[in-house]
RNA sequence: CGGGGCGUAGCGUAGUGGCUAGCGCGCCUGCUUUGGGAGCAGGAGACCGCGGGUUCGAGUCCCGCCGCCCCGACCA
């Protein structure tokens, strides 16, 4: 039983001034947790009893699967990581040190290296696969910029979660099971989540969706229909293309004289055309991994923003830089670029995907002041690709279905990752097959935010009262406040000992020198979904109270009867 | 790394170049009180982020640094 009068344990009565975001401040404040350094935080008794019920689940879920819990060590070596080439892509991303030698070490930002030279090690044939192996372990990564308290720390918890299969059919099984264990683990932790498919970014591999917790403070933004299950991070998401038009049956190109207007609010202004109706097209310079670069110009509607980050997805593994250089490429003019000219200048031009064979554009006349209407992708212009480079918006259309799209924000807490060979390839993971020879083993990788998830939860679950725990992972599964002297005392001691015996987790509110307002506060910041009040009711009637922290209604029950009030309640 | 805001006691904050840096909460002692952050009395607790400068005098003005928060860039 944790009793308040000795719990370690100083609520707050105000807001910290360096907070934000709901789960920051009301974790200071209820005393869950304490900032020791940028993005580093202690757990006090409270915080940690949530983060370990948190973990419970995890752990609970990833054994029902299969899978098998081992633990690596957060220092490691630099040489596994040289050999994937991480020691060096992760740049400042990564906590580096040497010890007494000059060795160099780092803090593990995540293991795959390690679970590969594991498997590696101890597994050499076709038939000890598949395998699965998790550990629930702290991480450290050197954010640039720790936010919202343990939301996105540089230390924090994660189960991270490993797959090793002969094929891809094996891979998309593994997959499977994972994403089906994280649906079962999402669910029992109470949390309102969206699976949404993601970019594979430099991590290489293909298939890859995010489990998102859905909340104004989060940091991810994805897309969503509004009528079927389509979800997407704004990076990966697609739209429903405009229809293919007949280029024929359009108009004759037309060049004009559009003096002084090198940007769309001023083309736009000039022609009293809407800004949708123009074709803006953005140069930037790919860089290959080999160093060498290229330009590309990428078309997208007038109105809309190139998402850069789309474009880096799916011109992976070349990376994006601006473009500034006009004066090496003298066919390219400056604020009246048209695509008219890209085929002969050998620049490679991709439109976004709304921009369709038959559409007619306003756009650059490739001269000074002078710009071009009706240009005709398919008559003008033939682009090399179509990619979705364009922002996504509130009411653009569902690529599946058709119907509207909604933009919403969320907090990743889930990745599930079909890997594939990069790792494999890399440190030569291999196993003998039937035939005897050597199999390259394919890889799938999964991580689960357990820490964020913890916040995760405190955002989607408080009001201006406090925390709202869900019962899965409270601190407690039920507060008993005294309030009052005399026989209110034992009334409450007793009271407390019954549920213990129940087989319930207590927390009774036994501090003798504290008002019945302090007492309150506290229970409903702390954020049990069930308290029990003790108080004056007990000696008029023998009666207490038994409130719903989320709903606020209380019901009034004989004292003798509350044990089995109480533990119907919490386990309904 | 760029832009903005801010550093005063454990927390929240006031402070016009001028006396011993003020208040609320929390903490300690005593009395009183006990169904919604009680009351009275007494007390402890501050290198005013750090360093330099201007001045008779700096929490306050100037310069530099450090740190924190927010936005952006960055971030399996």
């Amino acid at each position: 039983m944790l009793r308040m009068s000795t719990l370690f344990l100083r609520t707050l009565r105000a807001d910290p001034a360096d907070a934000e975001v709901p789960s920051h401040k009301l974790l200071v404040r209820a005393g869950y947790v304490r900032r020791v350094a940028p993005g580093i935080y202690s757990w006090l008794p409270l915080g940690l009893k949530v983060l370990r019920n948190v973990e419970h689940i995890v752990r609970e879920e990833m054994d029902r699967m299969g899978a098998q819990e081992v633990q690596f060590p957060a220092l490691l070596p630099r040489e596994p990581y040289e050999a994937t080439g991480r020691w060096t892509e992760y740049g400042d991303g990564i906590f580096r040190l040497k010890d007494r030698k000059g060795n160099d070490y780092l803090l593990g930002p995540t293991h795959e290296e390690l679970f590969t030279l594991m498997v590696k090690s101890e597994y050499s044939s076709y038939k000890d696969l598949p395998v699965s192996l998790y550990q629930i372990q702290t991480k450290y990564r050197d954010e640039a910029r720790p936010r919202a308290g343990i939301l996105r720390g540089r230390e924090f918890l994660m189960k991270d979660s490993y797959s090793f299969d002969l094929d891809d059919d094996g891979l998309k099984q593994s997959y499977q099971d994972h994403r089906d264990t994280y649906v079962r683990i999402f669910e029992r932790l109470g949390l309102d989540y969206k699976i949404v498919s993601a970019v594979s970014g430099s991590m290489g591999g293909s298939a890859s969706e995010e489990f998102l917790a859905v909340t104004p403070s989060g940091e991810d933004t994805y897309v969503a229909c509004t009528h079927c299950d389509y979800a997407a991070n704004v990076e990966a998401a697609t739209v429903m293309a405009p229809p293919a038009l007949d280029p024929a049956t359009q108009p004759a190109l037309e060049v004009m004289d559009t003096p002084d207007t090198p940007t769309i609010d001023t083309l736009a202004a000039f022609l009293d055309v809407p800004a949708s109706a123009t074709l803006k097209n953005v140069i930037v310079q790919l860089r290959n991994p080999d160093g060498r670069t290229e330009l590309l110009v990428i078309g997208v509607p007038g109105d809309r923003e190139v998402d850069l980050k789309a474009v880096e997805a799916n011109v992976f593994p070349a990376e994006v830089e601006p473009f500034e250089d006009f004066a090496r490429y003298p066919g390219l003019v400056r604020g009246y670029l048209g695509p008219q000219v890209l085929a002969d200048l050998e620049i490679r031009y991709v439109v976004d995907s709304r921009v369709t064979t038959g559409s007619a554009w306003v756009t650059g006349a490739n001269e000074q002041g002078k710009h071009a209407r009706n240009v005709v992708m398919g008559r003008d212009f033939t682009p090399a690709g179509t990619m979705p480079a364009a922002e996504v918006r509130d009411g653009d259309l569902c690529p599946v279905c058709g119907n509207l799209l909604e933009i919403n924000r969320g907090i990743e807490i889930g990745h599930v990752f079909q890997l594939g060979k990069k790792f494999a390839d890399a440190l030569s993971l291999d196993v003998l097959g039937p035939e005897g020879k050597p199999v390259r083993v394919t890889m799938g990788s999964y991580g689960i935010g357990v820490s964020r998830a913890v916040a995760a939860i405190a955002e989607q679950s408080y009001d201006e009262r406090g925390l709202i725990w869900p019962r899965s992972i409270s601190p407690a599964d039920v507060h008993v406040v005294i309030a009052g002297q005399g026989e209110q005392q034992e009334g409450g001691e007793s009271l407390a000992a019954g549920l213990e015996a129940a087989g319930l987790r207590v927390l009774l509110d036994d501090r003798k020198k504290v008002s019945p307002g302090v007492a309150f506060k506290d229970a409903e910041l702390i954020g049990t979904p069930t308290y029990v009040v003790v108080g004056k009711s007990l000696a008029a009637d023998g009666t207490v109270e038994i409130r719903d922290r989320r709903s606020g209604s209380s019901r009034t029950v004989s004292v003798a009867d509350a044990v089995a009030e109480v533990v119907a309640e919490v386990r309904s």
